[in-house]
DNA sequence: GCAATCCTTGCTCATGTGAGCATGATAGTT
DNA sequence: AACTATCATGCTCACATGAGCAAGGATTGC
């Protein structure tokens, strides 16, 4: 961007410009039409760059923050980041916003044979209301209903049974037990160990993330947990929760709640090969730093200015 | 500009079109940085834009609207025309921004060995103001002072001669004469005679256009017309003038005042090589598309509105 | 006046790119 | 299951383009 040519100047490489980018003709057309030598054409064009009378301007057709997605995906090693540009009103509209990409996103990755794998949550509940069809046949739970309220915990797998063709695993079971022993009792069931057989089988999981600090996640809110349990994992440095994975801002998994968990372990997490994680807004930003850290994920969606802030850190 | 992708295939689009667009890099080095063929490259740079996420912005550093420079260019077949993009606030405004533009349109076009004829007019006086150095050394009036005041008449050609280096040709006379005899009289006069020897050495000629219908001219007001001549030369449709020369809608010339006036001829006005006209504002449209059609001009400096309307009509 | 310097211009040749085609995959239809 | 239409992919070959260079012209300094 240096010294503005004269207006003629000006006139004459917008002119140049235009022709070249807009109507996509060549630069030897150009020099014929306009007696100049294609030499001369192209260094117009490049002082069409460099002046900036041509500015390339990248933005999407829908509200999809590209620059932000591109940066997010080369920063943290991800195949599949999505920054939605939305500002971040309430929680519920960053998880509404989520919600809808996400499904766009599903809708882009899945092929028929692909078996989808799900977690729970209030942005993956957004996603759920917005998905119409869905390409693929099989949708596993990937853990148990994580929140105090059953009802809602159970929505996603919910809606998604009601898509044409979807055969659904769920796990009508919490996410946590209140010990070892019960935990074991629970996945001794036959239909949520036919779930559980389906892990190894899922090529696309979609996650939502907790964040313990600062607070934001129904796992730590699970009633199967008391407060000596909430101190000690906290004691551990563990700062977010995708499935019933445990993470501290390091990036090491915590394997505290393993026999006690009604989920998909993180070994099993970690074969899968597309794993999405769905989450936003101000409270999660240390804990999706936490679980792209771990590498537990191979994609996210989120919005704008988390994904600021996770570049920013 | 068909569907919008999906979000991920956004993003990579992005990247991509980021990556050849803004960056510089080839198709070829993007195909190997990102493992698609060159083809696939090419196809999804196609479809970014044709999908509207690249953009190509072609806009001024300046306040010249380029696309319609170029598009009055075509349509009028002028080598030069700058369209300046302001408001149509009051006529003083406008000359002030005409004249400062065409004062760096004729920095840009001018060189060492040209001779600048100039007419006078307000936006003229305005172009002087703004001209800070030039860079030829002759510089010859066209025309005897349109208006009845002879002091801004004289402005411009006196503003001018105080640029270092500049000779100027000045003519202390009236546009008009009351008669062919007086007009004769005075072109005998020697320093007359010898500005008028310049004519035909003059290579860049800048000038007003002055409107008679709608009435927007000081050649009209020239205390040297009476009524009846003013009537005969309307009734013979003429609705323009530049220098002396009178020109109907249709683009022919009037020649009812030739031996009257004190000015360049029409026929050379129109040996000069370069003629840029310089005039703007709601009145002025219909001289200007007058003028134009005459083929009087090879060059036009205007706001934007006119343009538009010239190129509406 | 002359040389040194810079800038502009258009060239060559290696490289990058586009049009059109063949191939293989996919989806819908009989 | 076979057939057809459609699409995506990557090829060839002709064409468009960029890097670097050499010639000409202008500018500056002595």
């Amino acid at each position: 961007m240096t010294e503005p040519p004269g207006p003629m100047r000006q006139v004459q490489i917008a002119h140049i410009a235009t022709e070249y980018y807009v109507h996509g003709k060549t630069r030897i057309e150009i020099a014929e039409q306009t007696g100049l030598s294609r030499f001369k054409v192209g260094r117009l064009l490049d002082e069409a760059v460099e002046s900036g009378i041509v500015r390339f301007e990248i933005s999407s057709p829908s509200n999809v923050s590209l620059d932000l997605s591109v940066r997010l995906r080369e920063r943290f090693g991800l195949d599949h980041a999505v920054v939605v540009a939305i500002p971040t009103d309430s929680e519920v509209t960053v998880q509404e916003a989520l919600g809808a990409t996400t499904a766009d996103l599903l809708g882009e990755v899945l092929a028929d044979d692909d078996i989808l794998g799900l977690t729970s949550g209030r942005t993956l509940n957004a996603m759920a209301r917005s998905l119409t069809s869905l390409r693929c046949h099989n949708v596993v739970q990937l853990a148990g209903v994580a929140g105090p309220i059953q009802q809602s915990g159970l929505e996603v797998m919910r809606r998604v049974s009601m898509l044409d063709g979807v055969r659904p695993w769920p796990i009508y079971a919490s996410l946590l037990m209140s010990d070892a022993q019960a935990a074991e009792g629970v996945r001794r069931q036959p239909d949520i160990r036919q779930t559980f057989d389906q892990f190894s089988r899922v090529t696309v999981a979609v996650g939502a993330i907790g964040s313990w600090v600062p607070r934001n996640s129904l796992m730590y809110e699970n009633r199967a947990l008391n407060d000596a349990d909430r101190r000690r994992i906290l004691d551990r440095g563990v700062v977010a929760e995708i499935a019933a994975t445990l993470v501290t801002d390091s990036g090491e998994v915590v394997h505290d709640l393993d026999s006690r968990s009604i989920a998909v372990s993180e070994k099993q997490l970690r074969a899968i090969p597309t794993r999405i994680g769905a989450a936003g807004g101000p409270t999660k930003v240390r804990a999706i730093r936490a679980v792209l850290t771990a590498k537990l994920l191979t994609g996210l969606v989120t919005d704008s200015e988390t994904a600021q802030q996770l570049l920013a850190g």
